[in-house]
DNA sequence: CTCTGCGAACATACGGTGTATGCTTACAGC
DNA sequence: GCTGTAAGCATACACCGTATGTTCGCAGAG
């Protein structure tokens, strides 16, 4: 057994290590001589196991996808549809910061365990019976929705418990003859409920989609 | 009349130089000394006019909100609410990289120009007679799956025209038995027509919205 | 007209970043 | 034990955000 204190660098161990820092310090920490310092090696050390920072960042959103946790199949279509949704949501907020690695990606995601995900939840949209294009139509609204309103809550933009709408600043200087629906609707966009929303928006898309099935 | 070769800086021609520069070669070249270049200037003579780099960010986003383009509205509330997604939608994907922006925002916006599309969205949709609590809640999920769908088609998950699905390298080494769904829809998963995806999902969630109404 | 005051623009410097290049070290196979 | 090879390291470069201190240009006062 090798002295298990100088442990040799895999490519797995320097994209669990650059994980690691970006969920307790946020993207902007995650550098070559950070992720270094984490694994008690030199930042150049890295690149012999990743060709370059970006290929690290890669590796972290294929790393977050592994972890997927594909929920057990039940009886019901529609519960099965919403725990696979439910199950997306919750991996992304468990990694708040995949989210604006996402957001830049320039290319579909290729590895297996990314890959993998979505297999799964294209078996579920085809149980529906929809065609095979619209199964895919399907898949990429859903896919849509969860993405946006996770990103939108995690970012903040729902106001919510994070930050707090900024009601009172807001509400004083706000021309009210320009915002009345705002105003009016203020008191329920201050807080949001951010499981029961999800929820809410979750189940539109689902009533539609058996309203389109039922056509 | 002042000599016009050496405009006085304002902090809205930094912003504007800032964006100009963002959308010509990127969010990574949006650095302050690229935008003082832009504007003969040097790096530090922008913190004149802008606290730091954040908030040089944050005025991006904000002129980005600014150039929305309200629809006329129509006589049918269905077509008012497809008008300003679709409007939504083109904003984003005319600054593709405010995505990036959107998705690492900490708080929620509170320009004036930047709540005025939010407010026309929030009239919309409180003209098909929901309660306020469901009105904000539809808005949400609205607006959740619109930037949701524009940030997968930017950032290029649907495969589609930018760097096409590499169906070729993929299909060869994926296991088969294990992604059945996937290889099915392969053909319909490797192309993509942006628009009518868009107008599906979109059309997903007002079906959800009329039957939720109609219950 | 000069003088003064003040804000805008600049110059410099510091500690950080990604990574190209070349060196050193340690281990695998003979 | 010797050697080839790859892993890890040290150095260096160009660029980043920005703190700090200086200089410049113009507005208003006398």
């Amino acid at each position: 057994m090798p002295t298990p204190t100088k442990e040799r660098l895999t490519r797995e161990r320097v994209v669990e290590a650059a994980l690691k820092v970006m969920d307790a310090e946020g993207l902007d920490a995650v550098s070559m001589r950070r992720v270094g310092r984490e694994l008690g090696v030199e930042a150049m050390s890295l690149y012999n196991h990743v060709a370059d920072k970006d290929a690290l960042l890669d590796g972290i959103v294929e790393a977050v996808m592994a972890q997927f946790e594909f929920p057990e199949a039940t009886s019901d279509r529609m519960e099965d549809a919403r725990n696979a949704a439910r199950a997306w949501r919750d991996l992304l907020r468990e990694h708040p910061h995949v989210m604006v690695l996402l957001s830049h990606q320039r290319k579909p995601m290729t590895s297996l365990n990314a890959l993998r995900p979505m297999e799964y939840a294209l078996g579920i949209i085809r149980g529906f019976g929809l065609s095979d294009e619209e199964s895919v139509r399907a898949f990429r609204a859903f896919g849509g929705y969860i993405q946006g309103f996770v990103m939108a809550e995690i970012a903040g933009m729902f106001g919510g418990e994070k930050p707090k709408f900024p009601v009172e600043d807001l509400a004083g200087q706000l021309p009210v003859e320009q915002f009345p629906n705002f105003i009016t609707l203020m008191p329920y966009l201050v807080e949001c409920d951010f499981d029961a929303e999800f929820e809410y928006g979750l189940d539109l898309m689902l009533r539609g989609l058996v309203a389109k099935i039922s056509d």
